[in-house]
DNA sequence: TAGCTATCCGAAAACGTTTTCGTGTTGAAA
DNA sequence: TTTCAACACGAAAACGTTTTCGGATAGCTA
């Protein structure tokens, strides 16, 4: 077994000093051609590598980004991570990866865990709880300290930083119009409490697209679900108990989830009643019937995000003002939205 | 911008030394009470943490542990994942995630990138490449320099080291038998490639199953799948033009792919055509009809991966011989697998 | 020969900690 | 008054780098 080897101990070895060593390997003018390739044999040989830790002491830059992000066993936030890996790897970067799980408390103890110098900068997305309580003082120290943040998907305006979103309400708008242009009228909506602001974003744009062609609101149609594992009763009573062409859900779970109830109450899917959902990810491509979707690109939106931090943490000039970039989405019709 | 403070700071500004300081906060004997209180308000009203990258150095230990998975955009691994999070989390550490996107080069760089100071130990999961190359120098590499590695689910017998898996072989043989128990005959497999240690694993539990039942072995009906994108053809003419009563397929993503086919051949799931996959994912669950699967429990496995990992890190006496832990598998009933 | 310039290398500081050891002061015991 | 222990604190090393600056040697010119 033997141990990594360092600067010191090939100095030790080759009987030269520590800056030597650095130097030769750094193809430093300062140095002979004659030591400079002794060295650089010698390293070569003991594989010598730069201890990272080191470096990143010393340069106070880690080159390691920080990932928050509510949960990971989930489609969209998994391909969020990939893209932001796969830009911060091409440019260099690691990252570390902590997961909130909704909770406000992990959220804080992690982001100082991070924010304590093993890594550069943000990218996070807000966990339900967080959201409900809107306390936010733990992002705005960090951003206070200089440390760069990018928030995704589920972001807040009390914060001012760089943002990647999707346009939430017209995505929503757009995926309910298509309903409304290929003939359906009585359209439920399947959301989210308020407070999660991706789920009242896209109601808004539900209800946008619903006055715009002129259908009455029903709030009777309008189911908000508070605990995603416990919601099929609920949307078995709405798609049984109200009489309905279509269902918009704003997301997969409760998209496949009307479908799951329809089945057991026997309502043909797409023949009685259409659904369309949002997030593009396994369950509606694979579903049967396979279910439209709002897609929203999760490793474009990774990337973007990666991008800007990067950018940021690489800038010269201090002060550049902050954005928001929107990512296009994009509907995708399957077999549960037919043409009436 | 109030940049993040330093014992050098404290030390200043109250006129004291650093060891002072440092001992204070780490309530040492050594320093009056007088003193102490002192410092620690100081430092509380600052905010002072200590800065995780010096420890490091100076400990030799990050606290971290690296993982390196094939793919992120996966259900299992993301599980998988979610187990080590949480394990590692309790016990103080946090987790760097690489991907290999399947391919051995990146996986190399991965591992040379974090073997350099940057974590305490790896948990992996081989890539394909790495499989098909049986190529493993950058493991024992690592192993060599004394960091610790666990491997789970893809692993190979060439490297010694801790491993976590599942008895694919077994659980294969189970499902299988399930089926068989259930009546059925003329049973499909559709696996993957031999070099893929847990589709050859689960291959040979399928053939042991028809064995032990004296079922003839019959290789027109044994489906072998390279790229699993586009598979769909392959599957579907193993479903139609062969007369059978069941599939078992060796991941989700081939059995939802058969149920998709069987539909679209007007052959009905599961009266037709019995199907049971392995990875109990959402796809199975929320398929219509859900598909019967093999459960293998990624919390679970992760956490286990965790645990050695950490106890390994932590343990004193540095010779402890190392295991193989078996997860439990479930074999979980659902809507494609009724009784014959 | 005196002085100057290249050339090559080493010492030391810095990043932020922790810890060992040494030292100065105080008070009490002899 | 002397001696010694207890107490309170600081200096310095160490972790592994990079970089600045200064110094030594050699060769060259005047």
């Amino acid at each position: 077994m033997k141990r990594k080897v360092t600067l010191k101990q090939i100095a030790k070895e080759l009987d030269v000093s520590i800056s030597t060593v650095s130097k030769s390997l750094r193809d430093s003018t300062e140095i002979s051609e004659d030591t400079r390739q002794k060295v650089q044999a010698f390293a070569k040989l003991y594989n010598y590598k730069p201890n990272l830790i080191a470096l990143s002491l010393k340069n106070k830059k880690t080159k390691t980004i920080g990932i928050i992000i509510p949960e990971i066993v989930h489609h969209f936030f998994a391909t969020v991570i990939s893209g932001i890996e796969t830009v911060a790897n091409e440019r260099g970067y690691n990252v570390m990866v902590c997961l909130s799980n909704e909770s406000f408390d992990k959220e804080v103890i992690n982001m100082e865990m991070l924010a304590n110098g093993s890594i550069d900068g943000f990218i996070l997305s807000l966990s339900k709880e967080t959201q409900a309580k809107k306390d936010f003082h733990h992002i705005t120290e960090v951003i206070n300290q200089g440390m760069p943040v990018v928030m995704f998907d589920r972001v807040t305006n009390d914060i001012l930083c760089d943002k990647v979103i999707i346009d939430d309400s017209l995505a929503a708008f757009n995926a309910v119009q298509s309903l409304i242009d290929k003939g359906y009228k009585k359209i439920a909506l399947i959301t989210t409490v308020d407070y999660v602001s991706v789920g009242k974003l896209r109601t808004e744009g539900y209800l946008q697209a619903l006055r715009n062609n002129d259908i009455e609101i029903d709030s009777n149609i309008i189911l908000k679900i508070e605990d995603i594992d416990h919601c099929s009763d609920q949307i078995e009573e709405l798609i049984t108990k109200q009489d309905l062409d279509a269902v918009f859900a704003v997301n997969e779970l409760f998209a496949v989830t009307a479908i799951k109830a329809a089945k057991t109450a026997q309502i043909q899917i797409p023949q009685d009643l259409a659904v369309i959902g949002f997030t593009d990810g396994i369950i509606s491509k694979y579903s049967s019937p396979s279910i439209s979707t709002v897609s929203q690109n999760g490793i474009k939106m990774g990337g973007k995000a990666a991008t800007m931090l990067i950018d940021r943490l690489e800038a010269n000039d201090e002060e550049e003002s902050y954005k928001t970039e929107v990512i296009e989405t994009e509907l995708v019709s399957r077999e549960s939205t037919p043409e009436l």
